[in-house]
DNA sequence: GTGGCTGTTCCCCACACATGAACAACGCTT
DNA sequence: AAGCGTTGTTCATGTGTGGGGAACAGCCAC
């Protein structure tokens, strides 16, 4: 499949994002030589492309070292609320926030990873950013999405791992195809400490035409969120949310 | 220099990013045809293009329309939360919503427009995303960051033109430099309606080691910002948040 | 069915990318 | 301050590949 891709397809682009995923992976600035190491290239190659990206705006330039650049947030901006989910989603969610006083948000899969289209926090208790997992498997969002995702993809998605977040993680096949099994009856998933200590979440998939488009998700620290509230009522809550939205989207 | 430069840099990735722009700009999902005409490039280029990027998850194709993928999200949010900006000022434009219940965030510059690198918005009153001009003179977090720009960067944003949004839009170079000179002056910046009919922001610049990193506003309806909480109460909390995080960046 | 669109594939040649090696610039150690 | 290892940058080259035209196929409207 890929010698017959490599024909048309264009490689050079192929590298060119190659080189911007390792700076999004980094957390610190790189320079040429690490770069090309890392992945293997030429440092020539790795100079051509970040001239090539920092020129374009993708990639900026600090003496000498380079990181991602800010033309990248535009785009990310414009792809994020292009999203069929992002616009009938957003008032439901900014309106979860209100209603249960706690950070909401909506949630889209992306080869395997969750995606996070829109997010809200209630104003005097804002929680951190960026800080969601990447990961499908230990977040109420990712399982509700997974819980009704094709047994294929979910198969795929398993076999590149379960990284352990915390010791509550599902990080063994069986343990999450069985969770999984329950939330798809249920309809609804729960997140207990599993990517973030004290962190907990309840999640309802959204599900259109048979194929699921994303989750919905009510997060909150463990003390915020317990028993019935947790249970029951930001479930039903949340629930009933994504009934009315789903009916006209 | 154009001509010196494309002999060290990547053309291919020039045009798969041209491609990506264009279909960012674009509402509407595209066709191979229709994007190929418009870019003036061959059909099969920009197919071939379009093919990668899809491999790579930063384009999406529907049936036979393409457009902006979801990978471009991830790696928007990656260079967002990377700027130093980021890190310093978001909990204080969280603050600042508390403080003033309206909408706050912080903006740089890139590329002679404004991009949003956090705002954040009163729980009960969340306010539209994505609306915010991606032009620097019609909005005082623009105009901000404009009075401390060097004058030839000035000049070079003036040159790409002064689109008129409202009929309060400043839009001609000289009215525009008068106004940069007075927000120079008092160290900050004023919006009433040049961006949107009915929108008022109040812009304080960031400014470290004579240069400026972008600018923190306020924002909100004309009705919640007026006479002396927008002249006076707002800019001073603005200023002295701005002047508090300054220091210890 | 038919015609005019699309998207997709094919194929070939110029040429621009990938590459290693040479060069220059930095910064650390002494 | 000088030297040396490291880094970034440039150069030169052949070869793979990206660009582009044109042919093919698939869709939809009429």
């Amino acid at each position: 499949m890929s010698d017959s891709d490599h024909q048309r397809t264009v490689n050079a682009t192929r590298t060119s994002f190659t080189v911007v995923e390792a700076l999004a992976e980094r957390e610190d600035r790189v320079g040429v030589t690490q770069l090309a190491s890392t992945l293997d290239i030429p440092k020539s190659t790795a100079y051509k492309h970040l001239t090539t990206l920092c020129e374009l705006g993708y990639v900026h330039k600090e003496g000498r070292k380079y990181e991602l650049g800010l033309g990248l947030a535009d785009l990310g901006e414009s792809a994020r609320t292009r999203d069929p989910l992002y616009g009938t989603a957003k008032s439901h969610v900014d309106r979860l926030v209100s209603v249960t006083d706690q950070p909401a948000g909506v949630v889209v899969e992306r080869r395997g990873n969750a995606v996070d289209l829109y997010r809200a926090w209630p104003t005097n208790r804002p929680a951190a950013h960026g800080t969601n997992s990447r990961y499908l498997h230990c977040s109420a969002p990712g399982k509700a999405i997974l819980a009704e995702l094709p047994d294929d993809r979910v198969a795929e998605i398993i076999d590149r791992g379960l990284p352990t977040k915390t010791d509550r993680t599902l990080s063994t096949p069986s343990a999450l195809r069985e969770k999984l099994d329950r939330i798809a009856e249920r309809g609804i998933a729960f997140e207990r400490g599993e990517q973030r200590e004290g962190r907990r979440a309840v999640a309802v998939p959204v599900v259109r035409n048979e194929r699921v488009m994303g989750a919905v998700y009510v997060a909150g620290s463990t003390d915020r969120m317990k028993s019935k509230r947790f249970e029951e009522d930001i479930p039903g809550i949340i629930i009933s949310t994504v009934n009315r939205f789903t009916s006209d989207i």
